[in-house]
DNA sequence: TGCATATATAAGCGTATGCTTATATACTGA
DNA sequence: TCAGTATATAAGCATACGCTTATATATGCA
């Protein structure tokens, strides 16, 4: 169930996480849907390694889940987390990434992932 | 006038800052009022130049305002931050602080400042 | 003027962070 | 089985962070 009220500590560690560019970034994309990891690294023109470090971040929080297909990873947010109340509200307060997405998408970059 | 999206960038660095517990907990504590530097010191029993350092991180940024009154200097939170929404929202999410506060009073503490 | 109190700043230090390059692992398809 | 693609991990490094101790600045009061 979620909770309305986030208890200081662990609620300081999701703003920490979240204090990043990158991973905001990262997780303003994933409010849209889930996202494999060569479109992070398309999105974001960091390299492949970064990206992955940063995903091992979010997921160790439990931030984000992953789902595996054939050689992708999907990531997608985890609605079960804990601050998932403060989160969305953050997450619905920053631009919509979405835009980004598509952009990829006319590059046709985005077809690689299925 | 209040803006009901904030830029990727302003907002990753206010996450940043709100993402320490004893700069989130003071955020906390202002949510309720002005404090005095040493009311900080007392309720996050934590140095005094420690208290400081914050509380210079959180002016810089713009995120809380001071009023020098005497020998003291009352810090409260600055309602004219761009981010301002997503601060409060995140602040009316965590435990409130008052209890703190009021403990203080209790030891006969927080008279000291006016 | 001189001393006490409140606050700020500076310097130093150990640790955390985020990137890079190199390499390991996992899956796919020929 | 082997080569190619996707992802993860490891090691190294420069920088940022948060604390400490020491000191500076500012105000109030005798």
């Amino acid at each position: 169930m979620e909770k309305s009220v986030i208890e200081l500590e662990p609620a300081a560690s999701v703003l920490k996480l979240l204090g990043d560019k990158t991973r905001l970034t990262m997780m303003g994309l994933l409010k849209d849907g889930e996202c494999c990891v060569c479109e992070f690294v398309e999105v974001l023109q960091m390299s492949q390694p970064s990206i992955s470090q940063h995903l091992r971040k979010l997921r160790d929080a439990g931030l984000v889940k992953e789902r595996k297909k054939g050689q992708w990873v999907f990531y997608s947010l985890n609605p079960d987390h804990e601050a998932i109340l403060l989160i969305e509200r953050i997450l619905t307060i920053i631009p919509d990434q979405m835009e980004k997405l598509n952009d990829l998408e006319k590059k046709g970059l985005r077809i690689c992932c299925d």
